[in-house]
DNA sequence: GTCAATCAGATTGTCGACAATCTAGCAAGA
DNA sequence: TCTTGCTAGATTGTCGACAATCTGATTGAC
């Protein structure tokens, strides 16, 4: 019996690298809210039939970045403060049960994980790529999810965090200030390492209302700019 | 201003139409965990071509119904009893979320929904159609999520309970037995609607577990079958 | 001028055919 | 006997073309 483990082959298929495409173009704004996603367009700049372009629509309909509309087109999602709030309240149910079930399975190699995400988001921030900064600060919230030993709720999870990198990035492209403390995760970190769990959870409330306060606002200066 | 209130144009795409017939199939037990979905075979089956049916595909992979390997096909997805504890656990969370939020936003029409859904529940008891007993006590659950107002807790909650709907479908089928009780919401309508939100907390907790040892057994028996 | 009917253009939905890939079975060689 | 290479068949992935539908502008009647 071999002891090497090979990782199973990526996606090889046109439709796997569109739906990379099209949600990195959502994630980082090149698709804006309320945009329209012209499929014949798409299709000849990617230089694909509209075939898979279309079937990697239908994978980020039920996604949630993209709506459709029957014989009108799909749509980006827009962005109203209510979202907002409802993905912030989630997000606080999913993390105080996801540190539930993660606090016993604890491990070395969970601490190493942290760590290691950790460093990335401090690089990302270090170098002022904000895209970036955003994706790993998710990688690295992550962590609990992946290791709380609950496929669903990872997936959950999964779901949410798109959400969040999304309304995340629409604010700091809008913004364009620099970027947040490069300590911002320290506690949080150290506090899922440590032993009292009620400061954790109590942490770890707090630290993802950090921007909470200026994405609605954010989201509320979008919607009157709709009007 | 009109007062009227008209229901928003059903889908009328073939696309829609296979979602529901293939999602039915899977929830019904017409297609069994791990099957293999044969594009064409099923495609020449609906009188349609293959693409509405590859992108119908492409939705309930997503929705987590269908597993996909490239080249290979898309295939029912296995239960076994780690996921159906990984669905309770998560459902019990989402449902004491769910009834903190819907708490101070009940009224009397909360009320005559919950009532209208337990009626439901209650006729399909009856009938012995035991497929639509599932279906309607799901429904029945889902009121309190349609009135949370929160439209990712909603979302989220859509997408489990088409898992727990394929649960209880796989494990009715399998023992063919008498459908129980017909008051077995009584008390959960009763509380939802009353003012002692400890207590309905407890008894949804409660009542969610009612049949969970039962279905982990069958998720077992199911295993050792494949072996 | 207002409103309804009509029409052209653009876009989405669907189809049938072809290309790429996988699987199972068989044959050849060590 | 086991392994390797090959082949044929089936299945999935992709393509280009056509049909159905929507949108906006134009026309014409009142």
């Amino acid at each position: 019996m071999s002891r090497t483990e090979f990782e199973p082959i990526v996606d090889t298929t046109r439709r796997a690298e569109i739906v990379g495409q099209l949600r990195r173009a959502i994630l980082t704004g090149k698709l804006s809210p309320g945009q329209k996603v012209n499929e014949l367009k798409i299709s000849k700049e990617m230089r694909v039939s509209r075939a898979p372009l279309r079937e990697a629509v239908r994978e980020l309909v039920q996604d949630g970045l993209l709506t459709n509309i029957p014989y009108a087109g799909a749509y980006v999602i827009n962005v109203v403060p209510k979202d907002i709030e409802d993905a912030y309240a989630l997000h606080h149910v999913l993390e105080d049960f996801a540190i539930d079930l993660v606090w016993p399975l604890r491990d070395q190699r969970f601490a190493a994980e942290l760590d290691r995400r950790h460093v990335q988001v401090k690089e990302a921030t270090r170098a002022l790529d904000t895209t970036r900064q955003i994706e790993t600060a998710l990688q690295l919230h992550s962590v609990i999810y992946e290791w709380s030993d609950n496929a669903l709720l990872l997936d959950t999870w999964l779901r949410l965090a798109r959400r969040l990198q999304m309304y995340f990035a629409l604010h700091q492209q809008a913004r364009d200030e620099p970027v947040p403390d490069v300590d911002m995760h320290e506690d949080y970190v150290r506090l899922l390492k440590g032993k009292d769990i009620a400061a954790a959870k109590q942490h770890a409330r707090e630290h993802i209302d950090w921007n909470f306060a200026e994405l609605v606002a954010y989201a509320e200066s979008l919607a009157t700019k709709r009007k």
